[in-house]
DNA sequence: CAAGTGTATAGACAAATGTATATAGATCTG
DNA sequence: CAGATCTATATACATTTGTCTATACACTTG
């Protein structure tokens, strides 16, 4: 397993999966899904013959999902240190907003990714990403937990809580990306107020008497 | 215009536009959106030859877009003739969840293909949904207004409440589209409590003094 | 009925695609 | 150093694509 000393670095003009990943990455966009590259224009633009691609992968769709899992783990980190940014003491929505929106453009655009191939694409991607997504989900249930019994709060049902606020996030995202930065701005802030109310919402469905 | 009379109807072999819409309609699915149809293709569902198609549309692009006007003024007269049924009493959440997702499992996937094209393909495509759901959500604004005040409530912004539902709606629907009908299900019965939270938020953040 | 018009077709073309086969060069093993 | 092995390439082929040109049919019009 550990080559890194063996094999004395990678031969000579050896291209890695992670060239090719990132070929593909540079090919996709807002107006261009996974599903409309081919093989072919991803080898060219990694700048290596079209059958050396099958040295790294059996055929687009398994570079596809790699991708998919890459954009997800990325992310996961880039939350994950937000996050511990936020225990500091600052709030929650205002720094995983403004994390979300840098991630919206940032070079690599892992966040634009799996906002576009949960929809379309073959079931395998839609799968990955439906699990990614749960995965945010999952973080954001346990921590609305801590910090809303940390202020002696109470919701209705954190799960869906965070669901909701995963998912309107996500879809502003999904809205605000290939916007100019004063469009960005201003969903950024229409989707803060958005998850206020969920928050509010799931407060005031929590005490005793809701308000019928 | 009015050619229903002067000509004997259409040609024995003629082909209408909607036979075409027809054809890339039943082409695309959960694993399929417009940007992977091919001219070809659709001609040959549609069961005519494919330089016959140039007779309908200048290009699969034209097409896409004609069928996502048609999807949408399709959506927007079901919706509006559950509203109606609506001012008869029942409760907005809950009749207008019901059709929608009702209309998830229509025989013509309308639904289905707002929510993919808005994420990919072209920009005419994500402009032509994004005009469709700014639409919805305009309705949806005037509908709270009028009902809130019916009921003496106030809504905080209600316009991004009507924003936020809409996303979250679809957003939820995306999710339940090739689902089985038990997890649709219970999807529809989440996407409620989600609702619901967002109306109960609304109405608190409208308070003089929110519980901060 | 003859002429004209609009529709749908067939055939053909260059381009692009996925993939099979064979080949050149670099690297490791002996 | 000689052979084996791995990697990347080149060539090639059958498909599929979008689109051009020319042609056959059905209908309207005279």
């Amino acid at each position: 397993m550990n080559a890194e000393e063996l094999a004395p670095a990678v031969r000579k003009g050896s291209i890695s999966q992670d060239d090719l990943i990132q070929a593909a990455m540079s090919l996709i966009g807002p107006t261009r899904s996974m599903a409309t590259l081919s093989l072919r224009e991803v080898a060219r633009t990694a700048g290596i013959a079209p059958n050396s691609f099958y040295r790294h992968f059996r055929d687009v769709d398994e570079l596809g999902i790699a991708l998919i899992a890459l954009a997800g783990s990325s992310l996961r980190h880039v939350f994950s240190e937000a996050r511990q940014r936020i225990s500091a003491g600052s709030s929650v929505v205002q720094t995983s907003l403004k994390v979300f929106y840098e991630q919206l453009n940032a070079k690599e655009r892992y966040l634009e990714l799996l906002l576009c191939e949960g929809r379309v694409g073959s079931l395998a991607y839609q799968a990955e990403v439906d699990r990614q997504l749960q995965f945010f989900e999952n973080e954001l249930t346990s921590d609305l937990i801590r910090l809303e019994a940390q202020n002696a709060n109470k919701l209705h049902e954190p799960t869906m809580v965070a669901k909701a606020i995963t998912r309107l996030v996500f879809s502003m995202g999904a809205q605000a990306v290939a916007k100019s930065p004063e469009q960005q701005q201003e969903l950024l802030e229409q989707t803060a107020i958005m998850v206020y109310m969920i928050l509010a919402g799931a407060r005031a469905l929590a005490l005793p008497e809701p308000s019928v």
